[in-house]
DNA sequence: CCTTGACATCGTTATATCGCTATATTAGCA
DNA sequence: TGCTAATATAGCGATATAACGATGTCAAGG
């Protein structure tokens, strides 16, 4: 009979996890993240991807930038975004593949 | 070089990943998944260890069931709700502990 | 039947999010 | 300096979410 133990999020990280995965929760935005596995991209890199208007992009990647999933950085006349908090990823991968045997805290 | 694949989702799974996701995107709700990792919880079990109203927690749960995440049984004058998507608890993992080695492309 | 305890749903108000159009900002170049 | 391409932001109407108090439902016991 193993016992699962994990450790509870407390109040303040729940908060904060509730926050990162609302940040996740439109498919504009998970597409992005999908983009951006594939290493930095600029805002029409994205929007080449993803079927939507500039403006919308651009508004998602704010609000994904406000919640510290991605940064970016000025490269000429582009803006080059990236991945700014790996979780996203596993996340992504949760979603994916279900596959992924569960972790059973001993 | 080992480069790896990620099989990319469709448009349509795209929108039930956010669907989910967004279904997990509050805090109650978070922990409303934490708690019944523990196992089946009936509704003020669940309210015990979550300081919502009653009203709030038959509200998220009414979300999460129409999400496909929770699902319940009537047992006698109780409600009895458990995890219907495992999916979700390796989300939460993956929140929990960001210890889990990524899996890198190029 | 009537009551009670456990839940669910309703109605309302406040706030957040979405996508759109229009406009602003910034960098490079003629 | 003036123009243009790339990106960001503002403002708006429409829809979705959140929380709350009140009420409805349902099962068990008397």
């Amino acid at each position: 009979m193993t016992r699962i133990r994990r450790a509870q999020l407390d109040p303040q990280l729940l908060a904060e996890a509730a926050q990162m995965i609302r940040a996740l929760g439109h498919p504009v935005r998970l597409k992005i993240v999908e983009l951006l596995e594939g290493g930095e991209r600029c805002v029409s890199e994205l929007q080449d991807g993803l079927d939507a208007s500039q403006a919308v992009v651009s508004q998602q990647l704010a609000r994904m930038r406000a919640a510290g999933i991605v940064r970016c950085r000025r490269d000429g006349v582009n803006m080059r975004y990236a991945i700014a908090d790996e979780r996203v990823i596993r996340v992504l991968d949760c979603l994916r593949h279900c596959d992924v045997p569960l972790r059973r805290a001993h």
